[in-house]
DNA sequence: ATCATAATGTTACTTTTTTCACAATAACAA
DNA sequence: TTGTTATTGTGAAAAAAGTAACATTATGAT
């Protein structure tokens, strides 16, 4: 199904805010509640979920929980997610703590630097060599990496872990890598976040 | 100036990208180079320079060093931007030590948790307590706060920060919060982008 | 059974963003 | 000086995204 990337980021926050709804008891919820929830218009609920053939009832709004497997199927969270994390900086060793992602169903299943200090093969959550990437991603069927290396080190490792077989990576650093042919690049660039709020609060205290 | 947050997220990487041509020793560029560099067209780049008055040569394309500093001017960034994070645990603490800021003009003035055990009021970047926020907002001047606390607390702590003055707030907790008039949410969330990533992934698989 | 109501699902409309195309013109060559 | 070329700047066209409106229909009340 081609489908715009807003679309489906909007259906990971429809599913946060079902599950905060769910949380507090709901059991249904309509259009408009979900558009309150993510900041959209009820508009906007309705037309994603018809896109993705997911249908209410004429009045009783949406089930929750039927809402949230559909949705959940649709961004495959229906199984484990693994994933590894490249780089054990400081930001890499931070996602590699976050409880963020294994309450989404990901799974970070190992972390790997150049640095052998960095190394720590026996840990819950192993570091290990970079050397060792390739047959990690091949036995384990990895497909995603996250990029947490130094600016200068991100395309040499993207090109190393897409040959291995890597389909998707989430790239940390500030510069915009190429890649290739069947590999999709997401980019989390903190600094332009910060620089963009910068701007638009400048804005706001100048037209004040 | 009423412009689009695509439209200023794109001028920072236009100046990302002329940075690393200046390293390259280039001294002038054209539309196209820059559309190349961060993956837009040619087009895009000069109506993004149009809507901003930033004017080139015919034929000699855009003088490198003028643009930086039209755009750095637009951004904001001709003068250091100082920023608070708020919490300390694995997300906060590795921004505070993410040495990617400072480089763009941005300096962690001080970071805060409630947390007694993460105080450390002598370090080169101080961890104060968060009762302090108050004061050192206001002695300081700061409009920016980094919120990397947990969900539970996101909301009562954004509150807290914009009744001290804080006008815009990068939010690293999973949910959307509710700002007061006059202050703005980024959002940073990291599980929405790995989602995203899975989600195309899967879709580039299938229809393999 | 019938009616009123409330919410969906969809169609048509509007706005925004992007792309395309090309006239205008500065730079350089002959 | 004249002509050629390369690149900008912009206006028009196309595409995408978002909004509004409303016909449809399930639900519950009378």
């Amino acid at each position: 199904m081609i489908t715009a990337k807003n679309c489906i980021i909007r259906l990971s926050r429809y599913k946060n805010a079902l599950y905060r709804l769910q949380t507090l008891g709901f059991v249904k919820v309509f259009s408009d509640n979900l558009a309150d929830a993510v900041g959209v218009t009820a508009a906007v609920v309705r037309k994603d979920f018809s896109v993705f053939g997911i249908s209410g009832n004429k009045k009783g709004g949406y089930q929750i929980e039927i809402l949230l497997e559909k949705i959940n199927s649709i961004l495959g969270k229906d199984r484990l997610q693994k994933v590894i994390v490249i780089g054990a900086g400081h930001i890499g060793s931070a996602l590699m703590r976050y409880r963020g992602f294994e309450k989404e169903g990901i799974k970070i299943a190992a972390g790997f630097d150049i640095d052998p200090a960095k190394i720590n093969r026996y840990n819950a959550l192993p570091i290990l060599p970079l050397e060792e990437v390739k047959d990690f991603i091949k036995s384990q069927g990895i497909k995603i990496a996250i990029l947490a290396v130094p600016d200068i080190a991100a395309q040499e490792v993207l090109d190393l872990v897409c040959s291995c077989g890597i389909k998707g990576i989430l790239n940390f650093a500030p510069l915009r890598l190429i890649s290739p042919e069947g590999c999709i690049v997401n980019n989390v660039n903190l600094e332009i976040e910060l620089e963009n709020l910068i701007y638009f609060v400048n804005v706001a205290e100048k037209t004040k």
